[in-house]
DNA sequence: GTCTATATGCTGATAGAC
DNA sequence: GTCTATCAGCATATAGAC
């Protein structure tokens, strides 16, 4: 594969991430990436397998991301209240960083297919690193509650409440991309952790 | 229009609600609509005019109910702390009565048209109720700031976050069911706004 | 009010010329 | 690597028999 052709990937898949985060998957046709990137539908063949073969080079890379990060600070020695804590920080980096591919993770991975011929298990792989990061964080809860750091409250409530907040993070974004990354980590840690500290 | 008629078209908002809430608008099809109703896909024009029309038939009675609900809340004469409770309860309240409708808040909007011939501007008058419900929380929230009863935080931050949990409310209810909805606005409470407090 | 048949257009994807 | 031409299938919606 020739460094161009990776480039030109690259931007498909970038502008493919906009498209499907404007329509959704579905609504986003073949057609429209191609006139989007400039080129007629039959030429992105030369550049991609599929359709679905996009939307998995999207949410996959970016749900790795995920639990890379939250995999490096639950290994840390860090007190469970500060692992919480950079956890937040994390998502708040990626989101910044990856917004439209962060945009596809709350609700496009229900398009995501298994293949059994290509040995290609798309929807089941994202469904395994999303319950990877919801298992390690409502863990890390626990643990700051167990700490008595945070009050003993109904655990998969707050961690849904973070998280939604977390996950929609990038609409919010970007209609405020001015603002400084220490400030919104500020005023989310107080938003969604000042009300449950003890 | 017959008792009949009206109860079928109920039943097709209700199965279209839930399909739309499964796959999305775009991915469904009137003729998934027909076989969940049970008939054939041409059978389904004699109770709806469009595909459309049935998007707009759930989305704009719901973001009414939500108007009306915050209107109420606005004019009556509790503290704007008390407002914001009230405000919350009501959501609750409404995604537990509407779970499927409720759904559909979050990103179906997107796939409302407006049709000039028709007089019919679904688009347009849903973002304007929706405008109009972010414009009254967010004139509350400012209230009850001023009156000190919650930090002077960003509030535009603060009211996302807020308003990203309650809108992802019918996910994680429809997992718990059970929970009593008293507890439920107990820790939501304090999830969304005890961080927030003086 | 439900059906069969059909119109019209768009979908993802492929074949083959250049 | 891009193009034109094309395929088979599915989309929304309508016409007209019963």
């Amino acid at each position: 594969m020739t460094l161009k052709s990776k480039i030109r990937q690259k931007e498909i898949l970038a502008k493919s991430a906009r498209l499907f985060r404007k329509k959704g998957y579905a609504a986003t046709s073949i057609r429209d990436i191609a006139d989007e990137v400039g080129m007629k539908s039959a030429s992105l063949y030369n550049h991609i397998d599929s359709k679905q073969e996009i939307l998995q080079s999207l949410l996959l890379p970016i749900a790795k991301i995920y639990v890379t990060s939250i995999d490096r600070v639950h290994e840390s020695n860090l007190p469970a209240i500060k692992k919480l804590e950079q956890i937040i920080r994390d998502q708040i980096t990626i989101t910044i960083e990856n917004p439209d591919a962060v945009s596809l993770v709350p609700d496009q991975w229900v398009f995501l297919e298994n293949d059994d011929k290509k040995d290609n298990y798309g929807y089941d792989e994202y469904v395994h690193l999303r319950n990877h990061y919801e298992k390690l964080f409502i863990e890390i809860f626990q643990q700051a509650i167990d700490e008595k750091d945070l009050k003993p409250v109904h655990i998969e409530i707050a961690c849904f409440s973070i998280l939604s907040t977390l996950r929609r993070l990038y609409s919010w974004y970007a209609r405020h991309r001015t603002i400084d990354q220490a400030v919104l980590e500020q005023e989310l840690m107080m938003n969604l952790l000042g009300g449950l500290r003890t």
